[in-house]
DNA sequence: CCCATCGGGATACGAACGTATCAATGACAG
DNA sequence: CTGTCATTGATACGTTCGTATCCCGATGGG
């Protein structure tokens, strides 16, 4: 699977920003082509159709997300600490930034529609080490608190934040909110600091 | 707003069958009308338009829903016990049968849709009572463990659960999984039986 | 008995869709 | 210079979409 780059790379990333402000079903080629400033020929020579172009652009959000992730994680203050690393790991599931935003934007579309398309489902369900096992590990090596099961903790933090996040893009609820049940349920999780 | 009976009724079901089993995008006026065994004109006569039949279709899903939860959870043995209604509250987000599971996929449809349509976003953020505040009421009748926030327990919890529900969709989980982790938490949140 | 109104059948229309076809351009190897 | 291959422009085709139009049967109050 090559890096996409040039034409490909660029008619992509239309994909991306029709699918985040206008939603999935406005993403016609003629959409598309329009917003990467190219003809719609272009699209059709490039990808051999629609539903090639859409699963790439999914494939392509995805290993972007987990690079640049990696890339903001690497650059933390303190990238040795557990905790600042199970904080960073959990705050990369949440809007904070125009990319995150678009980006979670265009994952909720295509989401829905992975429910009706293998294709599309094998993108969100083939992952080797999923990002619960990550947070368990995270919340292990940070220390814990007597009675604490990692493992149950990671599975209800992943989906409770990233249901967090998307209450953020409604505005149904605000960073602030959003930052005190994170520092009440990590307070709550790891053991103080020594 | 009408409670929605006859050959609307007929029709809406339709759309939330095909949207449950095809997704939305397969939702045309001719296959609602297939799927409900009318003639199209049927459903440009009983609906104004599309737009209009879709956004009646989410309204009527949720109402149902709140209906059918409320049955479900005053059918309890002990309806009584803050712990049970807690619970069973929690699991009315979970696909435990073939009809939380077909409302559950119908509303992933419709709320990828519903961040870039105004009319939509309106069904999913105006309710009075937030189902957080009704949580975090529940847990606090039932006893709670010293040092625990209701509010930002039942923010978590909300999210959490319905996250394990969509994973549940994918396969991505098993029920027994998710009751472990759901029993976990409320053993760590409520005081122990007196 | 009449006719107005409700519910619905049959069909048509224009727009937008994904895709196919055919020709042209440009760079570059021989 | 020439031929080849990647890339693109222009345009057309067949389908499907939402919706509009026109018509008819039934029903019920005057």
């Amino acid at each position: 699977m090559p890096e996409l780059a040039g034409r490909r790379r660029q008619i992509v990333e239309a994909v991306w920003r029709i699918a985040a402000e206008r939603g999935l079903q406005m993403a016609t080629i003629r959409e598309i082509a329009a917003e990467a400033d190219v003809t719609p020929r272009v699209v059709q020579y490039h990808f051999t159709d629609k539903h090639h172009l859409l699963v790439t652009a999914l494939q392509t959000l995805h290993r972007d997300n987990e690079h640049r992730s990696r890339e903001r994680i690497a650059a933390l203050r303190d990238p040795s600490d557990p905790r600042v690393l199970l904080r960073a790991t959990l705050e990369e599931l949440l809007p904070l930034d125009e990319q995150r935003r678009t980006s979670l934007r265009v994952m909720t579309a295509y989401y829905a529609w992975s429910l009706t398309d293998p294709a599309l489902a094998a993108v969100f369900l083939h992952q080797e080490h999923s990002l619960e096992d990550l947070v368990a590990a995270l919340i292990k090596a940070s220390g814990v608190r007597p009675s604490i099961d990692p493992a149950r903790e990671a599975d209800l933090l992943v989906g409770g934040i990233s249901g967090l996040g998307l209450d953020l893009l409604h505005r149904r609820r605000t960073r602030a909110n959003i930052r005190r049940t994170l520092d009440y349920h990590l307070n709550r999780i790891l053991a103080q600091q020594p």
